[in-house]
DNA sequence: TTAGGGTTAG
């Protein structure tokens, strides 16, 4: 999936990059970012955004100040219910802070307010203030207390509430109960929370809820199981609580196999069992169980809001269907999307959540171009964008090597004065790596200074993918040493920077670590390292030993991989008996066919060359053009081989005629072995000659001063003589010259390549 | 008492 935009989506290229400087202007102006969670209630000030329920309630408020009825305890008190019950605190606090006579209820009407909204600071402040005003709390206060308390997770506020009920014989019922119970189980004191549901004489179904609940949320499935079975009565909560639980802990199956139980002898559906049901079937990826989850929305009538809404459009976009995911701006956003008459119609997104799930939704599908286009209406539409949306949006930016709107980006985050947080930083560190920026990747990675794992793999890739193999290595020691634990995307990247360097004994050495010390069982993917490692090394026998060893011949990546390595080795003979071991096997990529064809090629047998070709064509598989790109001023240009449509082409091909001749005289010589056409000699020559990469670098000379370094990229691997010819062209200009292709960097300086010819 | 979106490799 690396560069799946410049891979798959070669023709639509340019446009997309037009985009990305069209949103980049778009952009400063209306960015604002939303701090975590903050649009979960506003304080509405403005009589504009009040609903016609609000403004009797602002008429009715104005009334009751102009007959001085405010100071009525009572009236004051109903007034300022009534707009706590409107969630319109702004109003409230002014109607609190005008009212002179106050009592608890009054107190606890606001405290509340702000417990429903999780506005714990605010409530513990104004129990504070109660307390100082030597008001005594009653059960609803305490109640809203505990739960600020156990939001905030403040024990020991928590704690001396309940020495004060304690000390003032304040009766337990099961609101309160509950509400203390709920705060050692979010506090994780277990041992004050087992000992008092022993003695909670009221206890009811919430009790057993938030025992369970608790119990899964320290990864405690057994118990949680055990309370479940035992207790008689199960609420729709118990069967919420249980089943999230278990999906939280990885148990899907098991969360699968009790929302089956549930449909059949449990209770009714709620809101909350939809939003859980849908998250399920998202993480295990059951198109059709979702579909029928929706339905059965439909059939309830369950009024769709933002939270059903965000999880059926992540739902669908997690199951590829995008558009069934439907969006009311499919018309402006994804206009290249077609109608499909049985997709779902969701309301249109007015929850930022929503937006921001689908953006990533886009970006999570490679569709790069749609991920900005609704990025880009979003600001446009100056929609909230928050720390999420901004994440997604870097991670396209990474993988479409959109650089200059990252940046822009990044500065936005920057100017907001947002923390970077570990998501974000790691989605900073791909997008500087991906983009050829290693140092601005080092300053991000130093400046987040996390523990986070994912932080530290994305840095150690950035390494590898940029030829540093030892530094890689280097970091991965500082990782342990830092007590930070690798998981297995980790062993892939510090294993492939192992292979890359040539450190086979390190390689080698990880390889145990990972099996004996993290306990980590190995993927294809560590096995492919492995075959690779060897390989690359020239070591193809021990290679060949290692696939059968670990019992890997079915695995036709790990094939693949060998196959690479005894092409990079000129052992053509190997090479034919893996490739035809593949062909057998239909599990050839485009690549392998290429590479079995140029093999043939080689030995002149071009009838099987050419039997290959049309297998390839027999079986549907699809070569992807070579295409390389420069950005000059701005602009991008593209280029295939051959390409004569550039309206400098002329001049072009004169530089790099006099260009290829120059480097012939210091050393340079065509590689005709890669010719795939069944053409010899110069022809074969004059083929490899018109690559698009050296099209592109051609472009790049005539149109920069010569210091400046050339970055060019491309949707496939560098072919050797290109690879050579890039070598002579930055030694004899004395240019530096940086290739991103499909998997890597390659940066040339005075005629040497930072992979050290190992790619 | 229970519910939503973002990051790393091949």
């Amino acid at each position: 999936m690396v560069w799946g935009c410049l891979r798959t989506r070669c023709s639509s290229s340019i446009h997309y990059l037009k985009q990305v400087r069209f949103l980049s202007v778009a952009l400063s102006p209306h960015l604002e970012f939303y701090p975590y969670k903050s649009h979960a209630y506003h304080y509405s000030s403005c009589a504009n955004d009040c609903s016609t329920d609000e403004i009797d309630l602002h008429t009715l408020h104005a009334k009751v100040i102009k007959v001085g009825s405010l100071q009525n305890l009572d009236m004051g008190n109903h007034i300022l219910n009534l707009y706590v019950k409107s969630q319109n605190l702004g109003h409230a606090q002014k109607v609190f802070d005008d009212m002179l006579n106050r009592d608890v209820r009054t107190w606890t009407i606001l405290i509340s307010g702000f417990a429903r909204v999780s506005s714990g600071g605010t409530v513990l402040k104004l129990f504070r203030e109660m307390q100082n005003e030597g008001v005594c709390p009653n059960q609803f206060t305490l109640s809203s207390v505990l739960k600020s308390c156990s939001s905030l997770n403040e024990l020991n506020l928590g704690k001396e509430v309940h020495g004060w009920i304690v000390v003032n014989g304040i009766v337990f019922d099961s609101v309160l109960g509950n509400s203390l119970l709920d705060l050692y189980v979010k506090c994780e004191d277990f041992g004050y929370a087992n000992k008092l549901f022993e003695s909670m004489r009221e206890r009811d179904t919430v009790s057993w809820n938030i025992l369970i609940g608790g119990s899964l949320h320290i990864g405690d499935v057994d118990k949680a199981i055990e309370l479940f079975r035992s207790l008689p009565f199960k609420d729709v909560a118990t069967w919420n609580t249980v089943i999230d639980g278990l999906m939280q802990d990885g148990f899907e199956r098991t969360a699968l196999e009790l929302l089956y139980e549930m449909v059949k002898n449990g209770p009714l559906f709620n809101r909350f069992t939809f939003t859980i049901a849908l998250a399920l079937v998202s993480s295990l990826s059951i198109l059709e169980l979702g579909k029928q989850i929706h339905g059965r929305v439909l059939r309830f009538r369950i009024h769709v809001t933002g939270l059903i809404q965000t999880c059926l459009i992540n739902m669908y976009c997690k199951s590829g269907k995008l558009d069934k995911a439907s969006i009311p701006f499919r018309e402006t956003v994804a206009c290249d999307r077609k109608e499909n008459s049985e997709a779902f119609c969701l309301q249109p997104l007015t929850d930022i959540v929503s937006w921001s799930t689908m953006v990533s939704g886009f970006v999570q599908n490679g569709e790069y171009e749609d991920a900005l286009k609704t990025f880009t209406y979003m600001v446009h539409e100056q929609v909230e964008v928050d720390l999420f949306t901004v994440t997604s949006i870097i991670c396209a930016c990474a993988n479409s090597g959109a650089f200059e709107l990252g940046r822009q980006v990044h500065a936005l985050i920057e100017k907001s004065g947002h923390r970077i947080d570990a998501h974000l930083g790691s989605s900073l560190i791909d997008m500087y790596v991906k983009c050829g920026n290693l140092e601005d990747a080092w300053m991000i990675f130093k400046q987040t200074n996390d523990g986070n794992i994912v932080l530290w793999t994305s840095m150690i890739s950035g390494c590898a993918m940029h030829g540093q193999g030892r530094k890689a290595v280097w970091l991965f020691e500082c990782m342990i040493s830092e007590g930070i634990t690798p998981n297995e995307v980790t062993f892939v990247t510090v294993l492939t920077a192992c292979s890359h360097a040539g450190l086979l004994e390190e390689g080698s050495r990880y390889f145990r670590l990972m099996k004996e010390v993290y306990g980590i069982h190995p993927g294809v993917e560590h096995f492919t390292c492995m075959v690779d490692l060897y390989g690359r090394a020239g070591r193809l026998k021990q290679a060949k030993n290692f696939i059968h060893e670990n019992g890997l011949s079915q695995m036709s990546a790990v094939w693949r991989s060998f196959l690479a390595s005894c092409w990079l080795h000129k052992n053509i003979e190997m090479a034919r008996w893996v490739s035809e071991k593949l062909l057998h096997l239909n599990s050839l990529d485009a690549g392998s066919y290429v590479l079995l064809s140029n093999i043939y090629a080689i030995e002149h047998r071009w009838d099987e060359a050419a039997h290959v070709r049309s297998l390839m064509q027999q079986r549907g598989v699809k070569k992807h053009p070579a295409q390389s790109w420069i950005q000059i001023k701005n602009q991008v240009h593209a280029f295939i081989m051959g390409d004569r449509s550039h309206p400098q082409d002329a001049e072009i091909y004169t530089y790099l005629d006099k260009l290829i001749g120059r480097l012939k005289e210091v050393g340079y010589s065509s590689d005709v072995h890669l010719v795939m056409q069944d053409v010899e000699g110069e022809q074969g020559e004059m083929l490899l000659g018109v690559h698009s990469e050296k099209l592109a670098i051609a472009y790049g000379i005539i149109s920069t001063s010569s210091r400046t370094p050339i970055r060019i990229m491309k949707n496939l691997r560098v072919c050797n003589d290109c690879h050579n010819f890039i070598k002579y062209t930055s030694l004899l200009l004395d240019r530096e010259i940086i290739v991103r292709d499909t998997h890597r960097f390659h940066h040339f300086k005075y005629g040497h390549c930072s992979c050290g010819d190992y790619w």
